[in-house]
This record gives structure tokens, C-alpha cells and sequence, in this order.
RNA sequence: GGGGGAUUAGCUCAGUUGGUUAGAGCGUCUGCUUGACAUGCAGAAGGUCACUGGUUCGAGUCCAGUAUCUCCCACCA
């Protein structure tokens, strides 16, 4: 093996490799038990985000894992067409050529788009392949695609036929940017420093008299229809049938009294302005105003406004220096508010009444709230279940109509002769009612949504009827941000219900968003986004996920900084160091394999096994239930911690330091032995920690031989632990990993007392044990030249005295222990320290002894927790005594 | 306005159903080129678990309130 790892070398190896064997891809014929899991599609135009990296390590793990455990797995990816924005995208490269998409028409525009689809829409599937995601790219699907847009037009038709489809003249969110509608959900509200106008609109018949009204939006001035008060408030009661002079016009609008106006806010009158503002439009309707639109798709003025062409703004601007030339403003104060822009470009939304097409929620939430009240479908973490419950309760109608080009049209035809309207999946030649062949289809297009709903069994061939269906279907788990649970995961259980009778996952595992060092969101306008392919160039790919894997924690937002990735680099290397380690130990045993300790457990001889071994297997045997507990309930960071301290701590930091004494001496059958339990135990690691970096541990496995050539690990069986059996043959016990605890705690002990004392690394030392028990006096006499290997000793002697020289001491698990040294020993400074140990224990003693003697305690606490309480006792008068005998001799 | 979350070492975070002396990584300090690994090894320092009260034999953990920070939802012009 190198001397150094080349994770370049090695990604760019092995991830063609995977592929090209099919090693992502499972078969219905194959049978078992399938796990799918449903990638959430990426836009087309997007790029690898650290979003993605965090969704998509989380997913891959799970998938690996699943995988190892012989389970049939189809993990689909694909992208999502993303209508406005990737429209923009084109219609920005248009621009450069000076042409509007306008120029080209409609067909000649979608040519457009499909042409840049396919020169970069594949940006975004090649760069998640360098994450190392084990997604079947067999099954790569596109929300465009042609299976996938008849799954659309079969929806939307049964949907209209239903009647759960409907056109309407409403308020919608409008970006006149994008020219388009948007849906409730694509408006990101912010707060905005903005101003109260407080306006004058005189009452008309009347002497000098007018109202206020305050407004954020002068602009809409031209619109308003009304005034409107509320119809308890007794200041303007006596308005009741009056009408008032709309400034800067001559038109007179009627005073309307409606409990929508708050009393206390402003000045208590609202001007209302149907066209341009949701809660307008409703007091519009409830007192049969007319709606006066001033404005054009673009966000300019139009003509009924009187300020023509005027950009909206500008047009505020305008508005408000009129009022103030004609003495019509009374003041101007700072306020906040919140203010709607488009999620896509940024856009402040208008809000603005126009034709468009919605689905009616209710009939859909139904099922989906009792699916996950009955628990049929359960969502992690469990607290997002109520905003579920919260969201879905008052769910409100999904304007699903979009005017744009690049989406699935909405499959509505009029016809020309007779006036008929019908939807149908296919395009039709004649009007079925008359026959007339004059047909025009509805110009808009679907929200982009309304595909990504059916995306876990369009995906599987829906609405054929196809194998994967039958097989895959239900997904298991669904992986992805809290941010899009509405967005998304809400309408995918709808549409689960509504169109497939059943769950379409039964999970969702909602993870949180990833952020910078001081917490702040990534954003292309901060700059302080990171690159996931630049951590893979500095870190690699499996740096990057084993990082992000071990700080992630499922409740909350994971906080990066570059730093983090070396936590994942440095583990890589450990690891690669432990396998040269072992490789090269290896080659001096003729007819030793690796492939022989693949997955069979060893066959070790119980009358050599020592301790330590006993300590590592029965550890390994642990971090494999670790391991799986953890995997099973989605802790990725809990399993990721498990597999880091067990292959640090344990394997390399402890076994491999004390399995270098018996490899290098003579007793061939102990070699032997040693190095099948550091094979055995560490192609445990590497299967356990495939899922989280699968490029190095793939390629360790077969330099060190685990498998031949044409094999992987990728499907090797993930381990499960030692047979009862086993472990009972081995001697396994509790008891002996407790023993070796207390030597690491005695190795640590003695080298920080070499350390306190001064003494030169290089120096040896003949530290003297007296030891806490006789039962640890004969084990520890067994297992002496390990202990003074560990801490540079030329003896370790148990001694049953407490010693009268001189000499620094320390109190540890396994008893006191004496460095004996040659020179100044500073007996007042050690009277000290043993009195301040002394005083500690005794602190604890005391309270330990105050439970003891709390009649309370002693009758309600459960029997293992006051045999705790007498155990520890016992244990600290040893220890005091130990101390004070020590005392008692400076 | 409604709802959620967070607050544990200098920093980032673990801490499963309440039960020995609250853990990890990074950072800091000390020592080390020891034949797997300086992307490393050994050792050390560092916490009244935000605050106040309550429940309990026992609270970082459960409950109530307070403070600060955060996110989501919502029609206050």
C-alpha cells in the first residue's frame, strides 16, 4: 500500500467502477425486501449545494446500509424541471443574443429550453456522483420526462373531472418579474423598512370634512373603491351612506363599515382596493365594490391608473408628491411590515387579481392528516408532526396555474364553435361535443409542484402498471429539509392517498438546513457558502460525508466551517495508516488472508486469548449493536461516533499498540492469533463504516485482500456482531472489559505521573502497584509486560505495603501506584495533594453516605441504584484508606 | 398575533426511559520524528449544565415562569 492515501485517485476510481457493475441497481425478480427511498429531484439548473451534500450523505448511508443487509434497493434519482427558473436561466441567455423569448414563439422557446437541458442539465447528476450516492442512475427520471408528464395530465384530468380542479378571478401573488402567479408558499415574506402615508380623502357633501386613511401602498391609490371602517367604531358611525372624494381623481367611493378593520390600528379607516390586495378583495366581495386594476403584468402603471407606463415605484413616488402638492398628505411615519417577494428572483410580489386555475385542498388533507394521526405514516423528528397537523387543518386552496412557457400545459381545450371546455391527458383533434376541430389549449402552464407530487410512483412507471410499482412501492423512507415538508412532502402524502390509495414512504426523516460558522443561512449574496466540490478537492468525498455525518444532529441546524472537513480527512488516514499497519504484519505470516477473516469469525484458540483481546471483540461486538440501533432510528451522528471512537480509541490508539509486542515476538501461534483478531475486527470496521465513507474503506478492503477483483464491499454483509455462542466460548464478559478499563485507567495513570514528576520521555521507570483487590493482584500479575511496555517501565511491581520512602503517588481504579524516583521528592507538596484527594473523596463519601442513611432513599429507590450507592461506598472507604496509610508515612 | 426550537468547556455540539465523579471534536498548554500514522502519539488545563421556582429519595434530564437568541405560520392597512 502507498504511504500516502490519494483519495482523488481512488474516487475517481471507484464510483465509474460501482457503476458500470451495476452495483447501484436491484431488480424486482431478485425479490426480498425492498427498501426505495425517492431522491428529492434537484432543479435541472441547479448546482451541488452543501444542502444537497447533508441530504444526500444522510440518504446514502441508510441506502448503503440497507443494502449490506441483503435488502432489494432502488434509490431513484432524477431532477425536476423547475418551470420559472430554469425559464429564466434561458431567458437570460437570450438576452445576450438581444431576443426576447417573444421573438422565437412559444415552440421555437421550448426547443430553446430542451436544448439547454440537455447541453447542462447535467450538471447537478454528474456532480452528486462525486458525493459517492448509490442512486440507480438506471432509473433517472425527469419531471418532464414522458412517463412523468402523462402521470401529470392523468392527474390533472382526474382531478378536473372530479371537480377538484376550477378556474376563477381571484387574488393571486403575482411577480411582475417573472409574470407569472405564484402559489402561497413561493412568497417569502420579509420584514421591510417601509412608510405610513396618512392620506385625506374629503367627504363628499359635506363642509371641509374627511377622512385618514393610512396606507403602506400609496401607489394602489387609483384603485381603492372604498373606504371601509369598522362597524362599531362611534367616530365615524355618522358616515354611514356618505360617500368620499378619492384624491388626485374625481371619482367617489363609498364608506363601508366591515369588522375586517381593526379600530386602533392607523387611524381606524382603511382604504380598500379589491385588485391589489387579498383582504381588499374579500371586503370587495362581501359588499359588491368594483375592482379597479391599475397596473399591467410587468409591474408598470396602466391607464386607468393615470399614471400610465409609470414603473410601480416610481409611481409611489409620484402619487405621494401629488397628494402632498394638492394637501392631501397628512403625515408620513417610518413603519415596518412584511413584505411578499418571489422566491425565484427576489421580486417584491404584487398581489393582483387575474384568472387562475386551483386545486381544492380539503378533500385531499383528509386522508393525509389521518395518516400520519394514525401513525401509518410517521415524521421525524416527531415535533414537526403538529406543524404538519397546523399547516394541513387550515389548508388553503393550490393555485397550481403559471404563465409561463417551460412546464406540463395544462391539458384544457376550448372549443371554438361551441364554446365547450374539457380537459384531456391527450392532445384532441374534435370537440366531443360538436365535433368542431377548432381547438385552443389553455396557454399556461403547472406549477412545478404539481409534478414533484407524484414523484415517488411516477417515478416507478405510474400510471402503468409496472413491476418496480408493484414491488418498490411504497417507499420507505423519505430524506430531506424541514424546509419543503408543505412544498412537498404534505402534497406527495395527498397525492399518495388520493391517487395510489396508500402511504407513497412511511417516513419521512426531516433533517435541518446547513449553515455557516456564526449560523447565518448560505447565500450566493453573503459569499459565505461553501462549495461541496471544493471540500472534495482539498478533503475528498469521503471527508466530506463522514464530517458531515458526525455533526449533524437530526433536531437542529448543522454549523460548518471548512475546519470540520479535516475531522474526516484525518479519520481517512487513520485508517489507511491501520491497514499499512496491518498489511505489512500480514506479509510476514505465510498463508495469512484477509479473505479468510471476511466475514466468517475467526477461529481463535480460548486458552491464548488475553484480556485485551478479550476487550477489543467484545468492544466490536458492541459498536456493531451500536451500529445498527443507531442506524435503525435514523441517529446518523450517534452512529458515525460509535464507528470513530471504537476504530480510533479502542483499535488503534489501545490493540494496536499492545498487538505490536506480540507480532514482533517469536510465539507463531500468538502472532497468528492477534492477527486474526485484527483482521476480523477490522474489516468489521470497514464494513461498519462503508455507508459513511464508502470510497477508502471499498479500496482498503481490496488492497488488504477482504474479496477478490470483481467484488465489493458494497455487498458485503453489514456486521451484525459475535454468536452467543461465540462470545460465551471466548470468555467475553463484562468482568474483563471492566479489568481492562482499569489497566488503560492504571497505563494513563502512570505515564501522567511520569509526566507531573518530570521525567525525560526516554527514561525508563520502576513504578511500584499496590493494588486495590487480590483478584486484581493475580490478573494484573498475568499481564504485566503489556502495562509496562505502555508506559516505558523495566518493572512493574506489586507491592502489599504501603511504601515509607518518598515518592510521588497517584490513587487510581486499580490501586495506588508509586513512582520512585532518584532526587528531590517534595514530601511537603505530596502531603498536600494527598491531603486535597483525601478531601475530595471524602466529599463524595459523605454524600454517598447521606443517601445511605435518607430513610427515603433507601425504601423508594430501586434496588440496583442503593447497590450502586453501597458498592461505591465501599469502594471510597478503600480508597481513603488507602490515601490516609500513605499519609500517615510523610 | 399564533406556534416550534435552542441555551451544557474558549468554539461546535453529544448526553437514549430522571440514578456513580456531565462527555467528544476543534482550539489552548506541556512533552515527543517511538518502524502504521506529526492528517500523528502521550499528558494537562477548562463546565455553579441561561436564570428562578416546583415535582421527586434523587433533576443537565420532568413541570411552570423569566431572559436572550432563532425558525416557521398568519390578512393589521
Amino acid at each position: 500500500m502507498d504511504r500516502h492515501y490519494d483519495p482523488k485517485a481512488v474516487e475517481a476510481k471507484w464510483y465509474p467502477w460501482w457503476e458500470r457493475n451495476g452495483c447501484f441497481h436491484d431488480e424486482p425478480s431478485r425479490g426480498g425486501k425492498p427498501y426505495t427511498v425517492v431522491i428529492p429531484p434537484p432543479n435541472v439548473t441547479g448546482i451541488l449545494h452543501m444542502g444537497h451534500a447533508l441530504n444526500q450523505t444522510i440518504q446514502d448511508v441508510l441506502v448503503r446500509w440497507h443494502r449490506m443487509r441483503g435488502e432489494n434497493v432502488c434509490w431513484v434519482p432524477g431532477t425536476d424541471h423547475a418551470g420559472i427558473a430554469t425559464q429564466n436561466v434561458v431567458e437570460k441567455a437570450l438576452r445576450k443574443e438581444g431576443k426576447r423569448r417573444q421573438d422565437l414563439g412559444r415552440e421555437a422557446f421550448i426547443d430553446r429550453v430542451w436544448e439547454w437541458k440537455r447541453q447542462y442539465g447535467g450538471t447537478i447528476v454528474h456532480q452528486q456522483r462525486m458525493l459517492g450516492n448509490s442512486t440507480d442512475w438506471r432509473r433517472e427520471r425527469f419531471t418532464m420526462d414522458e412517463g412523468l408528464s402523462t402521470a401529470v395530465a392523468k392527474v390533472f384530468c382526474d382531478l378536473y373531472d372530479e371537480g377538484l380542479i376550477y378556474r376563477g378571478n381571484y387574488i393571486v401573488n403575482w411577480c411582475p418579474r417573472c409574470g407569472t402567479a405564484l402559489a402561497d408558499d413561493e412568497v417569502e415574506h420579509e420584514p421591510n423598512a417601509g412608510h405610513l402615508w396618512y392620506v385625506r380623502y374629503p367627504v363628499v357633501g359635506s363642509e371641509g370634512e374627511f377622512v385618514t386613511v393610512a396606507t403602506t401602498r400609496p401607489e394602489t391609490l387609483p384603485g381603492d373603491t372604498a373606504v371601509a371602517v369598522n362597524p362599531s367604531d362611534a367616530r365615524y358611525a355618522h358616515l354611514r351612506g356618505k360617500k368620499v372624494l378619492l384624491p388626485l381623481t374625481n371619482r367617489e367611493i363609498p364608506v363601508v363599515f366591515d369588522d375586517y378593520v381593526e379600530k386602533d390600528f392607523g387611524t381606524g379607516v382603511v382604504k380598500i382596493t379589491p385588485a391589489h390586495d387579498a383582504n381588499d378583495f374579500a371586503v370587495g366581495q362581501r359588499h359588491d365594490l368594483p375592482q379597479v386594476d391599475v397596473m399591467n403584468d410587468d409591474g408598470t402603471m396602466n391607464a386607468r391608473s393615470g399614471y400610465e407606463g409609470m414603473d410601480r415605484f416610481a409611481c409611489r413616488e409620484a402619487i405621494v408628491k401629488d397628494l402632498e402638492k394638492g394637501g392631501y398628505l397628512v403625515k408620513v411615519e417610518d413603519y415596518q411590515n412584511q413584505v411578499g417577494h418571489c422566491y425565484r428572483c427576489h421580486t417584491v410580489v404584487d398581489s393582483r387579481l387575474s384568472k387562475q386555475w386551483f386545486v381544492r385542498m380539503k378533500p385531499l388533507a383528509g386522508p393525509a392528516i389521518e395518516a400520519v394521526r394514525k401513525g401509518e405514516i410517521a415524521i421525524q423528528p416527531k415535533r414537526w408532526e403538529s406543524v404538519y397537523f397546523n399547516w394541513m387543518e387550515n389548508i388553503r386552496d393550490w393555485c397550481i396555474s403559471r404563465q409561463i412557457w417551460w412546464g406540463h400545459r395544462i391539458p384544457v381545450y376550448t372549443c371554438g364553435a361551441c364554446g365547450h371546455e374539457w380537459a384531456a391527458p391527450t392532445k384532441p383533434t374534435r370537440c366531443p361535443k360538436c365535433g368542431a376541430a377548432e381547438l385552443t389549449q389553455d396557454p399556461d402552464v403547472l406549477d412545478t409542484w404539481f409534478s414533484s407530487w407524484l414523484w415517488p410512483f411516477s417515478t416507478l412507471g405510474w400510471p402503468q402498471k409496472t413491476e418496480d410499482l408493484a414491488f418498490y412501492y411504497p417507499t420507505n423512507d423519505l430524506i430531506t429539509g424541514a424546509d419543503i415538508l408543505f412544498f412537498w412532502v404534505a402534497r406527495m402524502i395527498m397525492a399518495g392517498y388520493h391517487f395510489m390509495g396508500r402511504a407513497p414512504f412511511r417516513n419521512v426523516i426531516l433533517h435541518g438546513i446547513v449553515r455557516d460558522a456564526q449560523g447565518r443561512k448560505m447565500s450566493k449574496s453573503l459569499g459565505n457558502s461553501l462549495d461541496p466540490l471544493e471540500i472534495i478537492d482539498r478533503y475528498s468525498a469521503d471527508a466530506l460525508r463522514f464530517s458531515l455525518a458526525l455533526i449533524t444532529s437530526m433536531e437542529t441546524d448543522t454549523k460548518v466551517d471548512m475546519g470540520k472537513f479535516e475531522i474526516g480527512r484525518n479519520f481517512g488516514t487513520k485508517l489507511w495508516n491501520a491497514a499499512r499497519f496491518l498489511q505489512m504484519n500480514a506479509e510476514k505470516l505465510p498463508g495469512f488472508s484477509f479473505a479468510d477473516h471476511a466475514d466468517q469469525p475467526p477461529a481463535l484458540d480460548p486458552a491464548l486469548l488475553r484480556d485485551d483481546d478479550r476487550h477489543l471483540l467484545l468492544k466490536a461486538h458492541h459498536t456493531c449493536a451500536a451500529l445498527d440501533a443507531a442506524l435503525a432510528k435514523y441517529r446518523i451522528q450517534d452512529g458515525a461516533l460509535a464507528i470513530y471512537d471504537f476504530a480510533w480509541t479502542d483499535f488503534c490508539d489501545w490493540y494496536l499498540e499492545y498487538a505490536k509486542a506480540d507480532l514482533n515476538a517469536p510465539d507463531e501461534k500468538r502472532r497468528r492469533q492477534v492477527m486474526a483478531i485484527l483482521a476480523d475486527v477490522y474489516g468489521k470496521i470497514l464494513r461498519l463504516l462503508h455507508p459513511y465513507m464508502p470510497f477508502v474503506t471499498e479500496e482498503i478492503w481490496h488492497q488488504l485482500g477482504y474479496c477478490g477483483e470483481e467484488a465489493t464491499i458494497m455487498r458485503a454483509p453489514y456486521p451484525t456482531g459475535y454468536a452467543d455462542a461465540q462470545i460465551a466460548a471466548w470468555g467475553l464478559t463484562e468482568e474483563a472489559l471492566a479489568y481492562v478499563e482499569a489497566k488503560h485507567d492504571l497505563i494513563t495513570g502512570i505515564r501522567a505521573l511520569r509526566a507531573e514528576a518530570g521525567v525525560p520521555p526516554a527514561a525508563t521507570v520502576r513504578p511500584l502497584l499496590h493494588p486495590a483487590s487480590d483478584a486484581l493482584r493475580d490478573r494484573l500479575t498475568h499481564d504485566l509486560p503489556s502495562i509496562q511496555t505502555a508506559v516505558r517501565a523495566e518493572s512493574l511491581t506489586l507491592i502489599a505495603d504501603t511504601p515509607t520512602d518518598p515518592m510521588p503517588s497517584k490513587l487510581l481504579k486499580a490501586g495506588m501506584v508509586y513512582l520512585p524516583l532518584q532526587g528531590l521528592v517534595d514530601t511537603q507538596a505530596e502531603a498536600e495533594k494527598l491531603d486535597k484527594e483525601i478531601a475530595k473523596l471524602q466529599g463524595f463519601l459523605n454524600g454517598v453516605n447521606a443517601k445511605l442513611n435518607n430513610q427515603a432513599f433507601v425504601s423508594k429507590a430501586p434496588a440496583p441504584i442503593i447497590q450502586n450507592q453501597r458498592d461505591r461506598k465501599a469502594e471510597l472507604e478503600v480508597q481513603i484508606a488507602a490515601l490516609q496509610a500513605r499519609r500517615a508515612t510523610l
